[in-house]
DNA sequence: AAGGTGACCGGCC
DNA sequence: TGGCCGGCCACCT
């Protein structure tokens, strides 16, 4: 499959994501050392689809929004795993964004 | 090889 | 965060 570092450094950052706890595609960004490839970040998890360790519902814009619920399964799949760890989502938008956010570390 | 694309972000009104 | 625009960078055709 795919041995390319970027990718593969965005699915080990997103799979430390703890359980409830949710981040944006920028600090991921920025926890590797490019902050102005919050794109790319995105296009990473695009390619998750294929990895199964990689909680992509976690992963959301800076607004708390769920804006990449479409691209998954269900139409509404990636508010009901949220929901599921404890997290309310109204309107593709996550309440108390601030309180569930989480920081990755920075590791270059 | 070049251009288009995108699950974004920050700045500005 | 409501909306618009420019920048940014890796991936795909």
């Amino acid at each position: 499959m795919s041995e390319d570092n970027f990718f593969e450094r965005v699915y080990i950052i997103a799979r430390q994501i703890p359980y409830g706890k949710v981040t944006s595609y920028g600090a991921i960004a920025k926890a590797l050392g490019t902050a102005r490839s919050a794109r790319m970040v995105g296009w990473a998890m695009n390619a998750s689809h294929n990895m199964e360790d990689v909680p992509a519902h976690r992963v959301v814009n800076r607004k708390g929004l769920l804006t990449g619920k479409l691209h998954f399964d269900g139409t509404n799949l990636m508010q009901q795993l949220l929901e599921n760890e404890g997290i309310v989502v109204v309107d593709n938008q996550i309440m108390d964004f601030e309180k569930h956010f989480w920081q990755p570390e920075i590791h270059f």
